[in-house]
DNA sequence: GATGAATGAGCGTTCATTCAT
DNA sequence: CATGAATGAACGCTCATTCAT
């Protein structure tokens, strides 16, 4: 029915306000000292409404950090594949670097969220969320990877190996973007994206053991 | 005299086992509501002799960052350096990964000094502390670097941007050791302390611009 | 109308769901943390309908006392009297013992009800309700012990003085009789009863002044 | 040491004033809304004060009712038992009852920590404190009521027997005293007192089979 | 008449820090 | 110098009741 439409449209519309107003106050490095009557006040909505949408404060953070990871990868599948697969590669992590960027008001309660004190609290169903999300950027980057060696494009090693040092300068970048200072200074944005980009193609595709002799 | 020299050591004894106790206790998820009241009573003394040594419980979060950064560096200057800078990279490399491993009950107090909202507490001296090991780090790498590159054996870039990548990839590796976890998976230390070592050698070996056709 | 006559029964049946769905979940310790949506939920209505049917939450609870007396004054009202005065009040007693126990479900909610601080918020009504059992109750046993005075069964003292020690004992075996608990046992019941019905029955027929002569 | 006992002596004071501060409070229908902060503004401390000496707000009711158990056990067992039993009994009975009246303040926290959800949600420690108590009565009633049966005072029965009249007549005597109402009617103390007291000694003596005959 | 989304007042408890002894 | 009793601000969450549809 038109009402009943309506009426969930305006739920939804709601839980929007929520997560909106709580994603802007969290923008400050005061954050967690946030209280659920400020995301409240922020909604223009009574403090007990938030609890008809979130079981807890705890789970407001959950869930905008699922959304977060959430549409990123459903930007990342939705990337150009026609190109090489370097090249393919490069503006996969490049599209991944900036979205980081792009959504930094995210990046405190995301960091949050993956701390372990924080999956000791939460809610199995929640961590079944993330460790979904998990398999998926698994699968996803497996694929991309698997591509580049089957093309002869990256270094032919077990797909294992090479994800660790792309995952250590993956996560190194994004944590470093976001905080936005490395070695004593603030960093400039663009240069740091490109440069962990391409020393993530410089580790894709170089030969691990010999490489003393074929680069010197 | 010999009973002020005594005392003296009494007083920095007493210290140690404030920080030996905290750090003891710190090592759980749980690290964030252990209380000044169980600092001291794990250290064998009053809750009130901490302030004596310590103006906050901050200042000890503080202080055991600065300790566990300060030996690191003391290690790494002492590091031997009498090989080619490839492989006196390769081992400054593995072992401060391996000094975070080495060091992991560490691991949540110093990534908690890492955090906006506790710079923002903190008191100004304690951030001073921070940016001299800062730039301490900075020249220590830099100097590495730029001998690798006068060498011939990295790439002929600006060291400027040579760091981004690397400094993405070393956090990174940090950050995942500490963690323990990736791609949904724990992961095999050894392994992925030597795949992130060579990930940045190949990083800093890579001639960035003309790749494609290199390796293609 | 039939129409208007079915509606009614459908009202008066909903307020026997609410009715007996709240007394099923009053069978608890955690009897005061049931909340008006459980009852609705177990009664398979909405909240808000409950409202049609009682002003509050308070007003279900003095229902279900008011209920619950009522229909144990109406079984006592219908009790065979053709036996003596004792014979009678020995049956009218175990049997308002016994309808305590069988309707043990309501034990919670009747204690409640007869606690000062809910009597203090009860609309007046309600309190007239009780006011007026309670006199009713007081009128059949007066008549019930005058009954025995008169058959010269129990000691001829003022009504008013005999009650006194009666209450205490009725009060108390209830009391006891739904804590299922005495002198750091659990009671057996069936005993209970009767050692309850002969005391009372004890202290009717006891020559109060005189006693130690006449029994030593 | 003389500051090692002033200091004892200080802290047992304090605890003393939040205990009369907070029987103050509860004598009032509305007790159970009484705040923690009330309590330390009557007791002219701090809030954070309270929990030094009471690990919760329902550890402060079960001490007041152990308190109020302890001091009336205490009295009862210094109790004169020159005098025959039944007159001994009389007496114990008698002051028992007034106690309960002479300390009225304690009653609805008294009740409150007879409830079934408080005990359920109680410390181990203090259920274990109410047992003991249990047994104590159980053991003193026991021996009171033994000696009037080997002095032939009492009906010869079990005791266990007897006791189920007793205590139902004590408990409901008790209750109806503290309620201050009966049969609808404010009733009136002293007679009260006397007439249970006396109920209690006939239901004692009684011969409980052939009652019948005996009386009629 | 039935519904259920929205409301918001209310409170026990923790713990870093101080300071009198 | 060492102690530990005292302090009090701060906050998530519940749930009876209302009322627009």
């Amino acid at each position: 029915m038109g009402i009943l439409e309506r009426k969930q449209r305006e739920f939804a519309r709601r839980e929007r306000d929520i997560l909106d107003a709580a994603l802007n106050l969290f923008d400050s490095d005061d954050w967690l000292s946030v209280t659920v009557e400020q995301i409240a006040n922020a909604a223009e909505i009574g403090k007990g409404t938030i609890y008809k949408h979130f079981p807890s404060k705890e789970a407001i953070y959950a869930r905008l950090t699922l959304d977060f990871y959430g549409a990123l990868l459903s930007h990342l599948r939705s990337a150009d594949t026609e190109q090489g697969s370097m090249e393919t590669f490069r503006q996969v992590a490049r599209f991944a670097l900036r979205y980081h960027l792009d959504h930094a008001k995210f990046r405190r309660v995301v960091q949050y969220c993956k701390r372990g004190d924080f999956k000791n609290r939460a809610a199995p169903e929640l961590l079944q969320g993330f460790a979904k999300l998990d398999a998926l950027f698994d699968e996803f980057s497996t694929a991309l990877i698997q591509r580049g060696i089957d093309e002869g494009v990256f270094a032919d090693r077990p797909v294992e190996q090479v994800r660790y040092g792309l995952h250590a300068t993956f996560e190194g970048a994004i944590y470093t973007l976001w905080e936005g200072y490395c070695w004593g200074k603030d960093i400039e944005t663009d240069a740091f994206v490109e440069a962990s980009v391409e020393f993530m193609l410089a580790g894709l595709r170089a030969v691990p053991e010999m490489e003393p002799e074929v680069t010197g």
